[in-house]
DNA sequence: CCTTACTTGCTGGCGACAAGCAAGTTATAA
DNA sequence: TTATAACTTGCTTGTCGCCAGCAAGTAAGG
């Protein structure tokens, strides 16, 4: 189906050139249709750019959920950054094209930008609860303050993503196991 | 001078609207000016960009420098979350601006791009030879490896920026404080 | 003939560029 | 010393090309 076509020749689209290099014309001619068709599809180049953000989003979370399983506490967190190291890894593109939208939204023009802070509080949520759970397993230290420790997580992954995409060339992997050894130290120790 | 003017007009239409939605007419006119003079004095849109950030970054250049002064080491690093916390409280247009195209010049189309990662990785030159002169004292673990925990610290800042931006209501107090907790611990102690 | 899938024609807005203008400032020469 | 000519600076206006968005239209299958 079209939307299929055009939602992959918009991600090659993204990574080659960014958003603003992105045309709606360009998309439908790569993908082998019109012009027009995305707008027509999508709605707008918004519309668009949100739909493919949002297929991206699903498959990260599709692969965090496999890898995670039933862990939880700082086995779960652990798992989180090797999910990510993973997707680094095996989907570049998609990852960047990803971020790419994710970073954009920022910018208060996007109408995009209410559902990425959605997105983000969920993703914290998650966290927290994984979290909790390991006080409530004993595993990590009671004054621990949960929701804080996974907003300081998901910052450490959006920022570490901010600089691969960057920086393609920054260490990667020996960042993914150094974040590894600080989760299990800074939670299983005592915290101001 | 109408640079001035332009600038300040810039960073509030950039705070306001972002970057899409900031247009070089509306900087004229807000400024006072022509519509096309910010094209005759910057050469281009990205130009302007440029400009306003790199004017915001040499502010924040100034601030870190004062705070930290002489110190190195830990004292050095957590000065550096200090400075960070007080230009959030102190001027957030600014930071906010300057970030909002730290983050837009991800986009490959931005021809500014490669000044950004020039800058980044000075920063991280200079958090390493922090880290290096506390292990010079004796005080950071000597298995740190400096340049990895710089990285690392420059994502977190990176990343908490970004949250911040996406949502001001994160507790940017209480992350600052989980910060400096955590830069004393992960450096005095010994690293995988 | 009606729906579904797609295309084509058009418009307004924006960035970029080029030409131009007005108010100095310096140079020149009687 | 002053008149005027040559040039600079600071800014404006006209115009072009590109792109998103919209609306109308076409083609093909059931």
């Amino acid at each position: 189906m079209s939307e299929q076509m055009m939602t992959e020749a918009a991600v090659s689209l993204l990574v080659e050139r960014g958003i603003a290099g992105t045309t709606l014309a360009g998309i439908g001619e790569r993908s082998g249709y019109s012009r027009g068709l995305v707008t027509h599809r999508f709605g707008s180049k918004a519309g668009l750019l949100a739909h493919v953000h949002d297929s991206i989003a699903a498959e990260w979370l599709r692969r965090v959920q496999a890898v995670v399983g039933r862990a939880t506490g700082v086995a779960a967190l652990q798992r989180v950054t090797d999910a990510l190291y993973k997707f680094i890894v095996d989907e570049p593109k998609g990852l960047r094209a990803m971020y790419l939208l994710r970073y954009a939204s920022i910018d208060p023009s996007a109408e995009y930008r209410a559902n990425v802070a959605k997105l983000n509080k969920a993703h914290v949520r998650a966290l927290t609860r994984w979290v909790e759970e390991g006080q409530a397993h004993g595993e990590i230290a009671a004054e621990v303050d949960a929701g804080l420790a996974a907003e300081l997580f998901a910052s450490v992954v959006d920022g570490l993503l901010y600089r691969w995409l960057v920086n393609p060339d920054i260490p990667v992997k020996e960042l993914h196991g150094l974040m590894r050894a600080h989760i299990a130290r800074a939670l299983r120790a005592a915290q101001a």
